[in-house]
DNA sequence: TGTTCAATGTCGCAA
DNA sequence: TTGCGACGTTGAACA
């Protein structure tokens, strides 16, 4: 990895065209030759980038760059797409490389296949007497999260979201606009399941005849160990 | 903004729990307190990260820690919520400080708008004989991207997309309804044009009486110039 | 390898 | 502030 601290304006030109006025920033290189550049502000993306895999190439700026100040060219080209990045680098300030060797990567806990797996497990958090059919139920548009049956002998499709939004009603009533033409199934119930509803997409639930089920993640995760901490 | 290389672990919790074993990376502490944590590859998403407003504390580490091998524990702590990322550095290899400024920020030359442009100017692609009504026409639920009369003086409703997919499906249904109680407009025909289409997208459009229409960028352009370089 | 869906999405605009 | 859609989305799982 190395870090370069220099002024400099920048030229992205891919699916956008996109440019960057001369100023003061961080250029990161990393071991796979991507380029990230970053300001000093603003949250982790950076103001412009070239992902691997790629290639950088300094070169030395032609006359009319010289006389613009430019003292390097950096041209950084994907490898397999048009996309090309020239940075024009005015003054370095700093200059580093550093070795890091392999990234054993991030372990994450508590994202929505989490508690999908945890909901089946529990499935009478919808009622009692609810039995679980599947998970991923397949359907032409795509599995819905859970199918379900009622104690009556009806049908229950379950979306589960992280954080319910009016997006995961949609695709809900799409499922059961679908599932509801199978004579085998229908009719069949929905049920939004989410750790937080959003207001308006819990109006539009309701609207729909579409039942919502807040899901408390420490509350499963005591009562299922099925989905023991990861680490 | 401070750049720091050093073996560390991590731990994030917050909207998810996540865990990162020890090994080396860039520490990258930016002037708004914000914290990165990058490894040597894998794109510009950092590993790991707090974004502002936060603030960094520094502290000696505890007993335990101090047996871990910790030499320091930076806790960064959102100021809005309780996400809050625990940095537990085993070995500094390196630390630096930099002064860069206010960025000027990025400047874009969108696509959409450009496809929205290109597609008004040669309206014929939907079909020999097609007259353009007008680009952006109002609706009480949003502007339609454009609108058009065929050869047989019916209305067409053109939705546009880079990529196309379900939702833009649904975007252009909403009009289609809308418009469609309009006498003066109705019956309404739909085409979903883009870059790209998904195929579930396709088959939602085709099961609506919706038409597809892939934009080729390229070919529009080299025939119009009306979308020269904004810079 | 391509496709589909989630994401600590982030970002920008408008009501 | 909140809602809504776009993004050079990125990333992961699965066919």
């Amino acid at each position: 990895m190395r870090l370069v601290i220099a002024t400099c304006s920048a030229e992205y030109s891919g699916r956008l065209n996109a440019h960057l006025p001369l100023a003061t920033r961080l250029l990161l290189v990393k071991a796979d030759g991507s380029v990230l550049l970053h300001s000093d502000g603003g949250s982790y993306k950076p103001l412009n980038w070239m992902s691997p895999p790629c290639k950088l190439v300094v070169t030395v700026p032609d006359d009319a760059a010289l006389e613009r100040g430019v003292v390097q060219t950096w041209a950084v080209q994907h490898a397999k797409s048009d996309d090309r990045l020239v940075i024009e680098v005015h003054e370095v300030l700093h200059d580093s490389a550093h070795e890091l060797g392999l990234d054993p990567g991030l372990i994450k806990d508590g994202v929505e296949a989490h508690l999908q797996m945890m909901l089946a497990a529990q499935i009478e958090l919808l009622g009692t007497g609810h039995s679980l059919v599947r998970r991923e139920f397949p359907t032409a548009i795509g599995p819905v999260d859970i199918l379900a049956k009622d104690p009556a002998g009806g049908t229950v499709a379950v979306e589960i979201k992280r954080r319910g939004d009016i997006d995961g009603v949609e695709q809900l009533t799409r499922y059961l606009e679908l599932l509801n033409r199978d004579p085998h199934l229908a009719p069949v119930r929905g049920v939004f399941a989410a750790q937080e509803i959003k207001p308006q997409a819990r109006v539009l639930a309701t609207d729909r005849g579409i039942g919502c089920l807040i899901l408390d993640y420490d509350a499963m995760r005591g009562v299922d160990d099925s989905g023991a901490r990861l680490f």
